[in-house]
DNA sequence: TCTTGGATTTGATTTATATCAATCGCTGGA
DNA sequence: TCCAGCGATTGATATAAATCAAATCCAAGA
């Protein structure tokens, strides 16, 4: 691990707060390693045995089930993902591939689970961190049962100009087939979909999004703070879509 | 509160492990109520001042959202709910009404977000807790994500066969148009699903569920243990019957 | 016992979405 | 530069699911 790479990990909520040599002995025992693009580093299923973090590039949380897969969500610097696994010393729920070449630090599960025991002031961050990925997950089940898919595309691209800093244009973080199975749709009903969608205040020039009504767009989308947020607390670590642990 | 409630409260996995003193200070704060059937006691965007504990009755969680709501689950004694909601100090995401005559202890938000400062085997307790809870709502996204309706309602039906300790016939724990929502789809296409998994080996009976072949269902359902369970840690909070092999 | 309201079921129809197939367009490598 | 391959789009069609409407069933209360 690189020297500088600490003070980056060090100020995630989640190591925020600890005590500093419990902070380096946790890293001690941790490690840094590189992945190529489109490596799938973690299956369903397997033990969790590291929790990771990626410090550069980003991974795709996806999952598996007769011969179908969906993605869940995107992790981008700096951020964890697979806590939850971790402290229940659980297989995977989840699976994880690169999308692009990543580097990632690995951090013994078991030496987290005692960590948590000894430090207290990890242990309420680990809390907190859990907590808010719960609410994450939550917020993401009712955007899938309560809209359709017109409605989850619309608020999906409101929420992405907010996270551009109210943006009226800006990129698709993600390849548009990647954004549909997040959305919970085909590609192809995604692309007819954003088509349709001109006439509500979108327009796409391939990955450019161009909001150019953005009352009308709103008024489809009906943002909610308790579906898209912003959370209670503000989080902001810049992720294209919804963080999960 | 009655005193004959405390060990049964005290046996939750949340409570179990927190120091005698400190479980009976946190009960001090708290207290009981008695709602009447129907009655919508959460609303969901109200700041969450209480952990909700069920003695009795039952509570269904649901979310709404323009118009539409749709039930998230279902609350059975003795169980918590909202734990989230009130260690972020932030507001609920999910409404609450009791599906009948329930007792509820009401624990004090500020209470439990000091109480896991001060006793670390009860911060341990919470993050079990809340990884549990995560990892449950990630399967509850997977099987909506993964699978159909009609795959839904299979696994379903097989799951609460293996609750009932794999009998044959049981009967269903919630109506039928609850059931409908829970699982993402309409009370006319729930009604009409089951009809005709009655070629795929179960049957209804009004509200009673008759399997009628096993490795049929089981095939169309394709029970998965990442999205099913059982869980990974042994709960057996309840429903634990002996197993005959 | 009779009544009534809600739950459930059934039928007809519409709408949403997936699937299959083909084309287009871009990008990276030979 | 040209080509191969993948993502994106478009069109045609099939399937899944929702909606609307009505009938039936059933349990709680008068």
């Amino acid at each position: 691990m690189r020297p500088e790479e600490l003070p980056e990990i060090r100020h995630l909520h989640l190591f925020r707060d600890m005590g500093q040599a419990n902070f380096e002995s946790l890293m001690a025992s941790s490690y840094a390693q590189n992945f190529p693009q489109g490596l799938e580093m973690i299956r369903q299923g397997d033990p969790a045995d590291f929790l990771h973090i990626v410090l550069e590039g980003s991974v795709e949380l996806f999952a598996q089930w007769s011969n179908r897969e969906c993605t869940m969500a995107v992790v981008r610097p700096v951020a964890t993902f697979i806590l939850a696994a971790c402290i229940r010393d659980a297989p995977y729920l989840m699976s994880a591939r690169t999308l692009e070449r990543t580097r990632i630090i690995l951090v013994p599960a078991s030496d987290l689970r005692a960590m948590f025991r000894r430090d207290s002031e990890f242990a309420v961050s680990v809390i907190n961190e859990l907590a808010a990925s719960y609410r994450s997950v939550v917020r993401n089940a009712k955007t899938l049962k309560l809209r359709n898919s017109r409605e989850r595309v619309a608020s999906y691209l409101l929420r992405q100009s907010l996270l551009a800093g109210g943006a009226a244009s800006y990129i698709l973080p993600v390849e548009k087939r990647l954004l549909a199975s997040y959305l919970g749709m085909t590609p192809e009903n995604l692309s007819r979909t954003l088509r349709t969608l001109e006439s509500d205040g979108v327009k796409l020039d391939g990955p450019r999004v161009i909001i150019t009504n953005r009352e009308k767009l709103t008024a489809l989308a009906q943002p909610d703070r308790l579906i898209d947020g912003p959370d209670d607390i503000a989080d902001a670590s810049g992720s294209a879509l919804p963080k999960i642990s």
